[in-house]
DNA sequence: TTACGGCCTCCAGTAACGGGAGAGTCAAGC
DNA sequence: GCTTGACTCTCCCGTTACTGGAGGCCGTAA
């Protein structure tokens, strides 16, 4: 027989949870001193404390090992139980996993946008470059150029293992429109895949009238003004859609300050055939 | 300004978190009425739900998350908090597939326990057989036969990754010991490994005497004696160390029924050269 | 007798909420 | 102006598996 210190240090649980477990039947002491109420363990109970230890660190609930205790004598009739318990353990594995995955992901994404701010310190000037063709997944809608945000999560969630580069939106109107306005978010693929619901192709590459805009996107009518003028000037045909590339917009966590955004508008020019 | 209702909706977080987030200090609504209570939220209030559901989901505490709310606008400055919460994160999911991996373990024995009781069905009989060479580690021990199982779970943690087979135990002395019996507990394993504190080694093949034991170890001594006497009838001289193999023994989590317990006992005997 | 360590019970606190009681508030319909 | 029903308020309890502490009893040795 162990007074609670001794079987204690005998069973590697302490005082306090040993008398816890009494308290909720799940290891009752061999014998209780009904006058002073000092608990004694004997050889049975330690036995049973190594099980219930071995069933904590499995992380089974107390009123789980309870069960088992009432149902199994042996490590095979315990077999469902672990089983059960198996795959649990297994789901948050995978969960914490799959959070540093995201964790990684919002990681990356900020050394990409250091680049970029690091790489165009200095461009300010409109260009004329041919962006390559691309594969990507859009999804085009009508409303608010607001909805775009939560548009862009949609997409990432479903597409997000083969994004390739910075989200880009396709704007079809030419004009600028408080609503109704027609446009598609969409993510550059790695490689096609079928996802239902979006529009899963090949974006054609195009010579574009390219600014890189500052700031945040309510000045972007500015810049627009900027490249259209300059397309004018050349004696440019513009062909729709046009197209926004959001190097560095929100983070994926804060919304950031908007002043540091840049946003690469590009307006494709009809070319002569 | 929306109502708590409204903003719930809005924020995805429910009106009771909304609440305790108030009481907390890390969401105060825009305005309160001061006679009815009432609290109202506005835009700010949102974007900083999105940003306090974002921390959430990577499990950061409530508390992390008002520091980190504290210090930082932007991705970039929380790039420290979160390669701490990655850490963490990373940590349990490492923690839950190993808790997997030990559960299989568990069903595995379990397995083999069960294959080696339905293969051995009805052998009661004493056999001459030659034991193959194996690689062990072992940690030779004096004092008593109970502490055997301390040293097996010794070893099993250390080289558990290793093992190949059932556990076996030499004894060195020839004889039964209450007190300061010499012994080695042993697990066999698939390669050798460097182990400080235990022998690894070659176990050399022997010429034995077999017999396979059903019930508990203190019965034991009746085998033994049926061993020990067919070796004299036979005229073999015995070598030490004596092997046991626990076939089935205790289970990983339960002691399981001792008269189900199987343990052959390997006796070497002297071959002519 | 006194001291000291061990043991007892009871209460409170943990993290991040959810449930529910009982009461006050708001907007709409009559 | 009144009622109704939906909404909101505060306050308290419960969750899990314990840990910490207060205040007091018990047992043994000096």
């Amino acid at each position: 027989m162990f007074s609670i210190g001794e079987f204690s240090k005998a069973s590697g649980l302490s005082v306090k949870t040993l008398r816890f477990y009494h308290e909720r039947g799940l290891l009752v002491p061999a014998a209780t001193d009904e006058r002073s109420g000092y608990r004694y363990y004997d050889g049975r109970n330690l036995e049973k404390a190594g099980v219930i230890r071995a069933l904590r660190k499995f992380e089974f609930s107390l009123e789980e090992i309870a069960a088992i205790l009432e149902d199994c004598d042996d490590d095979q009739d315990a077999a469902e139980y672990l089983q059960r318990q198996r795959k649990i353990l297994e789901g948050k594995s995978r969960h914490y996993r799959d959070l540093v995955q995201r964790i990684d992901q919002v990681m990356q994404l900020q050394r990409e946008a250091r680049e970029i701010v690091v790489f165009n310190r200095e461009s300010q000037e409109i260009e004329e470059r041919f962006v390559q063709p691309q594969i990507v997944a859009g999804l085009r809608i009508k409303g608010r150029y607001q909805d775009c945000g939560k548009v862009f999560s949609k997409l990432a969630k479903r597409v997000g293992r083969h994004i390739s580069g910075k989200p880009l939106c396709l704007y079809y109107d030419g004009e600028y429109r408080e609503e109704d306005a027609d446009f598609e978010p969409c993510f550059p693929l790695r490689k096609s895949v079928a996802v239902n619901e979006f529009d899963v192709r090949t974006l054609p590459g195009a010579a574009c009238v390219i600014l890189l805009h500052r700031g945040p996107y309510d000045t972007l009518g500015e810049s627009y003004a900027r490249v259209f003028e300059y397309a004018k000037h050349k004696g440019y045909e513009i062909e729709l859609p046009t197209r926004e590339v959001y190097l560095k917009g929100p983070g994926m966590i804060f919304r950031g300050n908007p002043k540091k955004y840049l946003t690469e508008i590009q307006v494709p020019i009809r070319q002569e055939t």
